[in-house]
DNA sequence: ACCGGGGTGTTACCTCGGGTAACATCGTCG
DNA sequence: CGACGATGTTACCCGAGGTAACACCCCGGT
């Protein structure tokens, strides 16, 4: 079927390393699940960046198209924000060591070193710039809105995201709520706790610079 | 004035490094900086990680003192959101290569393998969720989505931030706005595009699963 | 005056991971 | 048969984190 089925066994064993032993797994350890020596890899991929982008791409279609999809649901958009906030948690939990993979940056990699969002992670970033500049009336400032938007709830999703996976603190549909009520402007919407004498943080003076 | 003078030199001498070379420097080069051998780094820090936080406490005190005062401030709420954020944003934008240091979680650190939030911004997103958490009022779910909230902004909040800092699109001031605006609702508050039929995306059909 | 300990420094080495050069093998096509 | 391309190997280089062992200097105690 594909022209390269070498190529594919070998992001087959990549995939099984990773899963096993989450990102950062060595091209030895890779090398060695294939049945091969390192050389190989290096043949096919050019560099452990190489292989890691193609282990990526084969994984992120998935997700991205996934997201793409539930952002162009004919829903409320109250119910559409759900739709993608739902999409995206269903997917991390799916394949924890993967999406790890995918929504991380590559440890020491000095390419994209600055960026706080994994290539993956800017392609949905970018649909979901694409889907509020295209769908929601932002006036004068739409662009700008739209892509800071962008980039924000993706930060955004993958902190909480990750935060949710590590720990679980509750189910998958409560974290959409959660998620869906801050974007909804909850935070703003509600009331001033009455006991506000004593928050609780213990920094009297702000001493520092 | 501090018990440990020299310990203070290695740790100029690393800042120094890292504002040139970025995080990912290396140990050599820190040694080499400050005029000595690796050992002797080990010594005062234990291992590669111990300097960097060392290095990174240093600046985290002014960091995360000033938004904790920002979240202190006796403000009205969207007032003091907007400051919390622009001291957040001032901060990031004197200090680049240092703030990436601090929010970007180690290259090849295992320890905190699969966290989205370095440590200075996980404790910038505890005392997020304790002010939530002490001011808000947020009903039973009040612990639950605080911490959600936590570190959903704080992520939001880096991954902006990141964006703006690398290809400053518009002003500190405006880009505040634009992120106070998305906590405050106003996705959810504007009116549909009436362009809706043509949104753009490319996806005829979700096939994938 | 002597000795010991703590801080400062060095050289030389280990391990491990990414990356490469050079060589061997096998199947296929002209 | 010969050439070529894919597959595979061993053996190596390099740089980075990390450590062992040794040397020096100062200072305080007996």
């Amino acid at each position: 079927m594909s022209p390269e089925p070498r190529r594919e066994q070998l992001l087959n064993a990549a995939d099984r390393v990773v899963q096993r032993d989450g990102p950062g797994a060595s091209m030895n350890a890779i090398a060695a699940e294939a049945g091969i020596t390192k050389p190989i890899l290096y043949r096919h991929f050019g560099d452990r960046n190489g292989l890691i982008r193609a282990l990526t791409e084969r994984h992120t279609g998935g997700l991205l198209a996934a997201v793409r999809a539930a952002l162009a649901e004919p829903l409320e958009r109250r119910d559409r924000v759900e739709h993608v906030l739902d999409t995206y948690l269903a997917g991390i939990e799916s394949r924890p060591q993967v999406y790890r993979l995918l929504t991380h940056p590559e440890p020491g990699d000095p390419s994209g070193a600055g960026n706080a969002l994994a290539p993956a992670l800017r392609q949905i970033a970018e649909e979901i710039t694409r889907a509020v500049a295209g769908q929601v009336d932002l006036g004068a400032d739409r662009e700008l809105l739209a892509e800071a938007w962008g980039r924000g709830i993706t930060g955004m999703v993958l902190a909480a995201g990750d935060w949710w996976l590590e720990s679980k603190p509750c189910s998958r549909a409560r974290m959409v709520q959660a998620l869906a009520d801050l974007l909804w402007g909850r935070l703003a919407a509600a009331a001033d706790l009455p006991t506000a004498l004593s928050t609780g943080s213990a920094a009297p003076e702000p001493t520092a610079g």
